[in-house]
DNA sequence: ACTAAACATGTAAATAGTTACATGTTATAT
DNA sequence: ATATAACATGTAACTATTTACATGTTTAGT
């Protein structure tokens, strides 16, 4: 499928970057729906150039850091365009370790269930907190005026979407446990 | 991380079976959050054996097919509590497609980006028509009375679950829409 | 001046997962 | 009888991803 391709596309399309911001966009909230490595980024930077799809021009940081700055080409542009417009089928399985476990509960003692369950609960509230706070920052820095015309947008729904996820998350959690006593 | 191993020990615990009824057993709803493919499930059930952690007998079926019944061993009975019982962090990117769309969609017009979200909104709507249907099957079954200690406890709580994530996407999506208005 | 964190780029090796190749048997419906 | 779907097991090749190895520069704080 190579997503990794369409996603450094799309990070290229937003501003001309390196691949150290590529894998700096992965730990922001993008990174909640799709994330990669240096290790990967790289030589799939190399690949991209390799097929017509980006370019990059040298830049001297300070004396002598060397930096790639890459931006789309005419071709790469056209291909997330494609990318963009296709409507695919969902996917299944979202691969979710602790709902692995969760079918095999019947394996284990309900204390232990619940020390599990409870603690994936503190998990999950942290990780909430954590993204209400950068929904925060997001929202200072440009009101609440935020519409589809926005370049922010994208960034918008992606942390709503991860936020009710958390929530929705919690709330099983929680009905899940009021279901073991 | 060797989650398929995990996987297979802990279908195992529940029942002796095949490579082909693993397989099988990724179709259902347990497959909404952890799957593989034969060819993934065939090669580890082979490693399984030689770490002494699970054991087969052969089955004839009919005239001459022969079957392994895979089991699990005492070690491979301690090393899917151990992994039961371990408290791990919430891992970060559950990786979506359609998010990492939704992250660029500054880069397209209005009414492309409500298409591909009407369409998602569709196949969503599917998806939790279908999860429904198997609720209200395993429900019809065994009843509204599934408690802890019921063997389809795992089963139950895994597809409330994936309901409830369903339903979520759901009102995020048409959310969007209507933010696209 | 010095140090630590952040910036910056790569490769190698291993593991995980998918698609394709390959084969044969058994049960069910017509 | 016969065809089809389901049962059953494997390997090969490729793609995707992670962990580890490897190196060097620049910026910001003390």
């Amino acid at each position: 499928m190579r997503v990794l391709k369409y996603a450094i596309l799309g990070l290229l399309e937003q501003e001309k970057q390196t691949g150290y911001d590529i894998a700096a966009a992965f730990k922001g909230a993008l990174g909640q729906f799709w994330s990669a490595k240096h290790s990967q980024i790289y030589p799939e930077l190399k690949k991209l150039v390799a097929e017509g799809l980006i370019e990059f021009e040298t830049v001297i940081q300070g004396e002598k850091l060397e930096k790639k700055l890459y931006s789309l080409t005419v071709a790469g542009e056209a291909e997330l365009k494609e990318w963009m417009q296709r409507l695919e089928a969902v996917d299944v399985s979202h691969k979710d370790e602790f709902m692995l476990k969760t079918f095999f509960i019947s394996s284990m003692e309900k204390e232990e269930a619940k020390e599990l369950f409870s603690n994936q609960l503190d998990s999950r509230k942290r990780k909430l907190d954590e993204l209400g706070r950068i929904l925060t920052e997001l929202e200072a820095e440009f009101g609440s005026n935020i519409v589809f015309s926005s370049p922010e947008f994208g960034h918008y729904l992606v942390l709503t979407r991860a936020i009710e996820r958390e929530k929705g998350y919690i709330q099983w959690l929680e009905r899940s446990l009021q279901f073991m006593e």
